[in-house]
DNA sequence: TTTACGAATACAATCGATTGTACATCGTCC
DNA sequence: GGACGATGTACAATCGATTGTATTCGTAAA
């Protein structure tokens, strides 16, 4: 009703002209220009907020030549609607926005199959953006490469490996492989599986520390153990129901993320075992369904906000030209109580 | 190693040269105008292909006075974190990005709070987007009156509520909240606590439709049994852990949120009373979780990833300059076999 | 009073595309 | 052979800001 709303709004002329300066003032005026006196300054500041002046972005980030948006790619080997349903993305996600907020910059999402960002670099994730962020490196070390090394502002979160070209990010998976098949071991369990597929870098990673753990405590590694279970639910689930019905024995299971373990949970209760009395789980990541659920889940805890955080912080440097080193965060065990693993039956 | 990767990307005056035309020309062959002799187009496309050109966004999009952004914001009454952790954002999320995808625009995810979003619409969220989808309504139904009515293209995800003036997508929460109570009450359940905030306008449609079942069924209702659970996990677990230890005594629940539901379970449990057996548990939305969960949860399902899609829809037609009607998509009640509810001990 | 100099502002090119209008070319008809 | 439509291109303004260079102004020194 209320005649709200100019349908056109004010440009940077028009403020000008009601200044009686020109535009080059006005720009440099409300940028804190040292070329532009104190006093105008303020009259022009003053001016601007009374008819409730904003730059234009898309002019803005024309002349300058950037697009104020930094894209996030997810790098798993599923199909995106997979990724996208798993907390530890969303936690990632909500770090990333929060941090990129503060420099005044937007996301985007992108959610294009993997094969297609990394073939075409001329797609909209690159042409749109003033840089990238990798969630994983998935089996595409070398194609990262060479995106990094063709001069492309990217980081990457994932495991540290060899000839890496770019500035990565990653928590330190062998400690957390490590952590937490010793709490299992030390807890009294022998037959520990591993849940998780070691094409993938950071599940490799993870395998080793989980391997070494096992070797320390004398505890002879049967490769029948080790299971390529899918990161989404329903797939999980058929695999783990595979192994419950198959002749391979387990007590234990370290899985690599903590929705992985809670199908799991799931699966195991359903097949009629108890978890933890018959088989523990450990997951990775530490969600907030972890703590909430039922039963609590113990798990290896990554900082994944700050880890969010530090990937833009990193890319931002970069994109400042400055060199940036790679950052591995370190994990922790997080042992909670309901699920606390005890003696097997 | 290799010299791949041109720093200064190749402009639309350069395609010009190399095809000894004009700008304009060039323009107007990629974008397909009769204008343009068809031999002409084909030359100025292939020699395109051939250099790699693709057009600078930045440009056009400045030059066309538009952004290619759909802004996504969340209105729920508590903290960004909290949404963003509920699947049920995710889901939604999901199926706003795909169908923005596929027309082939970009997603601006705004996770500013609520207040400062609304109060000045020149915020980043309105000078950055073309349209604004809106989720939920939190108790903002004026505010987004007056967004609408000053002619900016938005869509809002909620409940019918009178004199709105804006266009609308949402479920049947009335039907929603009938189906769960009555499939109780069919159940034998006579005490069925609601679980909800009932300022939140689609919450309070549940609510009816949950009194309309207990009315139908000879059942009074008990003020008591409305609690207003928040949504956010620990914080409901706190909420439903003071009410199983004070006097009121209920033998079922219909609660807000799939979230909720889980924490309900895993608080009743945990306090040493059974799911379903003691108190039966009804959730809302059906996220993945629901079905893959221990117990699996029996929930009134939104199609959550097609509401996404028809917010979308809706607003391409505003910004189309067409009248949109309202859209009230249809629930339906999943019930599941390991939380099924039976009779009462 | 004039000169010189520094501070403050005006001027104008520029970013890369879109699009209305003007011009050129060609075949056709009288 | 010249006028006349069509058709296909070229020309040039435009979107809204940033920024290097030129210009003006005021003031202090000569």
């Amino acid at each position: 009703m209320s005649p709200r709303g100019p349908k056109t709004p004010i440009t940077m002329q028009d403020l000008a002209d009601l200044a009686g300066v020109t535009r080059g003032t006005i720009s440099r005026a409300l940028n804190d220009s040292p070329r532009v006196k104190e006093k105008t300054k303020a009259r022009i500041r003053d001016l601007a907020k009374k008819h409730n002046y904003r730059v234009n972005v898309k002019a803005r980030n024309f002349r300058l030549r950037r697009s104020g948006v930094i894209a996030v790619v997810f790098m798993l080997n599923i199909k995106s609607e997979q990724h996208m349903s798993d907390p530890f993305f969303l936690e990632m996600l909500g770090g990333i926005a929060d941090c990129l907020a503060e420099h005044d910059l937007d996301l985007f999402l992108a959610h294009a199959p993997i094969a297609d960002v990394l073939a075409h670099q001329d797609s909209r994730v690159f042409q749109n953006s003033d840089g990238v962020i990798f969630i994983g490196q998935g089996e595409q070390h070398s194609e990262l490469n060479e995106i990094a090394m063709s001069g492309a502002p990217i980081v990457v979160w994932g495991a540290q490996l060899p000839d890496q070209q770019y500035c990565r990010v990653g928590g330190d998976n062998v400690a957390g492989g490590y952590m937490a098949a010793k709490h299992l071991l030390e807890n009294g369990r022998r037959r520990i599986a591993f849940f998780g597929d070691v094409n993938l870098p950071e599940i490799a990673q993870r395998f080793s520390g989980y391997k070494k753990a096992l070797e320390e405590h004398g505890v002879k590694f049967d490769p029948a153990l080790q299971i390529d279970v899918p990161f989404e639910m329903s797939h999980a689930r058929e695999t783990i129901n595979e192994l419950l019905s198959s002749d391979t024995r387990f007590d234990s299971a370290l899985c690599s993320s903590d929705v992985m373990a809670l199908s799991a949970i799931a699966t195991i209760t359903e097949f009629g075992l108890s978890v933890p009395d018959d088989i523990a789980i450990v997951g990775y990541d530490d969600i907030g369904l972890a703590s909430y659920g039922s039963p609590a889940l113990t798990t290896v805890r990554q900082n994944i906000r700050w880890a969010g955080r530090v990937l833009v912080e990193s890319l931002l440097s970069i994109l400042n030209g400055q060199e940036v080193a790679d950052t591995t965060l370190s994990s922790e065990l997080v042992v909670r109580q309901s699920s606390g693993v005890t003696a097997p039956n």
